[in-house]
DNA sequence: ATGGATTTTTAGATCGATCTAAAATGAGTT
DNA sequence: AACTCATTTTAGATCGATCTAAAAATCCAT
């Protein structure tokens, strides 16, 4: 009795005219209700429905995107899945965009622009309306004019290609260094160290920046700078170069929270009690801070705000194309505990 | 002089039909040359190639789509994306994809069978060739029986939703949990316990069966099984509650490195040497399990791995998809550190 | 009724790549 | 020159949803 099952037994899918024989309308029709077009009488769209969840319909997205040329989905490129901070950020903008009805293609471009690359022409392949990007390091300047030719929108996170230039949201840096400064200050130290990402990315460039501008201003005497990756045996190396210089600093910040925890680690390897003989301060605030003993202080910098305002911003762009760029800086939080 | 750049400057991306008359051929012939078949004359060929790259031709997969019903993207969707495990089982099944010229869809369902729900749904509308599925906690068998009715090939991996039906790759759980405690027993351990994830899945499951199930033929004591969370508190709280124990465990099986780490913490707080006082053993080999001061001793469960024959199978069910299931179990190697 | 305005529905063209079936070209043989 | 046979190229239909422009149905006032 059932009309959507061929005779045979091989099927196709549903289609639009499968459910506009169905319920005795054009095809045009069908199209207006699945769009909830005002246009379709109450009664007429009614049935429509009806035949619809009767054929067991699936919405082809590619034909909808063939005909009117945009796609509702997003190329979402992160260069460290494997990171908590990603993870919540992609949360954040997952949540923004499936409101508006949008899919995010999630790619891990592992730190290679090649492979970053690659995703980025089979999203354009895709027919995504445009992609939230946090560039691999050295990603070359040329991609974000090559983006623009290609009238791709883009959205940066976190870090900057080059110099200032376009659409992006990241957690205001400097701010947070200033703030984390403020802080040490105000506890009374003077000697204070820096262990920046070993990358070269913006996202490292600003911390280094606002940590040297801030000395004079508050009267620091601002220790080593030592870049260290984020692995335990690396940060360990970092804070025993920072131990044995000259004028032993008496606090240290950390690019993020990977690194505090290392140094941690290693401060109480050696005897030193976290948060007395050294005052340790990281970044993002990541799920483990708070649960580490001691408790890390940190610098929270809040992944799933980033997200949804990068997700806004995204939206916002596709709505108005030649609108000037923006810059969107989140506020960061100093969340102080026991280090 | 550019023929690709309309008059009054608002651009189309050009098609294959700006090819063919680029190259004076039709655009059959074009889709030929891009589709590298044989068909077509070397002389031909050259043209056309120039021709596709002189106006900056962008495949559209989704006009290709529309007409072979068939995409080369596949959905893969995961529960965890943090989790580490995750990240190398990606990489893996991304290396033999790629290789095919397929492109991933990662979603993270984060445990949350609706949301896993709306990623298939909309994987479905875009086409995808088929998915790789490691599911939800709490997921409905239905699930698999709705995808066999849309055709849409299922490669399940760790977990199985429902009995042991289905293709599915999967670490061989029982062998790894038989190999950690044949090497404790000849380390002469006798009383052993177990710290199983408190997920309800398959994967958790199949630890819990071999554990109890070996008991018997090494004449081994099994000490209390207490299910147990990633997170280090929960772990802390777990060994807690396995040195409480009447008769107290001389060593502990956990079901991952990330609990087993959180154990490791927690002995040497109460001051309890592992690897003496209480040998550890954790599941999966994540990088910080070497790193780790005790180094891990560990059953790694090989993710890259797991996730290469997971793509190789999804490649075969496509080519053939009514042979019958697979299950594949990838052998785990037991990794023996400090602890 | 009739005309006009409004609401609702629809036929048919369209997006871009691929497929089918057939046409054009060329080479080789008699 | 006429005829195979193999190679290379192509016109036109097609996939499924949407758009345009116009037709059909409905309503209201005269």
């Amino acid at each position: 009795m059932k009309s959507n099952e061929s005779v045979s037994g091989e099927r196709r899918t549903a289609t639009l005219k499968d459910i506009a024989e169905q319920a005795g309308v054009s095809r045009a029709t069908v199209s207006l209700v699945l769009r909830q077009s005002p246009l379709v009488a109450t009664e007429t769209r009614a049935r429509v429905e009806a035949a619809i969840s009767s054929v067991g319909y699936v919405y082809n997205r590619g034909a909808a995107r063939l005909r009117t040329g945009t796609s509702g989905t997003v190329g979402l490129v992160v260069p460290e899945i494997t990171n908590p901070f990603f993870a919540e950020l992609t949360a954040g903008i997952d949540q923004v965009l499936e409101a508006e009805g949008r899919l995010t293609f999630l790619a891990n471009s592992n730190e290679r622009p090649e492979r970053q690359a690659r995703f980025i022409q089979r999203i354009r392949e895709e027919g995504a309306d445009g992609i939230i990007l946090c560039a691999a390091e050295g990603t070359s300047p040329s991609l974000l004019t090559q983006l623009r030719q290609w009238h791709l929108p883009c959205v940066q996170i976190l870090r900057l290609i080059d110099g200032e230039d376009g659409d992006a949201v990241r957690p205001d840096f400097r701010k947070g260094i200033m703030m984390a400064l403020r802080h040490l200050a105000s506890a009374g130290h003077v000697r204070i160290a820096l262990l920046p990402s070993s990358k070269n990315t913006s996202a490292a460039r600003e911390r280094i920046e606002a940590f040297v501008a801030s000395g004079p201003s508050q009267a620091l005497d601002l220790g080593p700078i030592v870049p260290c990756s984020s692995s335990p045996a690396d940060a360990a190396d970092a804070i025993g170069r920072v131990l044995a210089s000259a004028d032993r600093p008496t606090a240290v910040i950390c690019h993020n929270d990977l690194i505090a925890l290392g140094v941690v680690r290693e401060l109480k390897r050696r005897g030193l009690k976290p948060g007395r003989d050294m005052s340790v301060i990281g970044f993002d605030d990541i799920p483990e801070a708070a649960n580490a003993v001691p408790a890390l202080s940190t610098v929270a910098t809040r992944p799933t705000e980033v997200g949804i305002q990068a997700a806004k911003l995204f939206l916002r762009r596709l709505a108005a194309p030649d609108t000037p760029h923006e810059q969107v800086l989140v506020a960061p939080r100093l969340v102080l505990r026991e280090t």
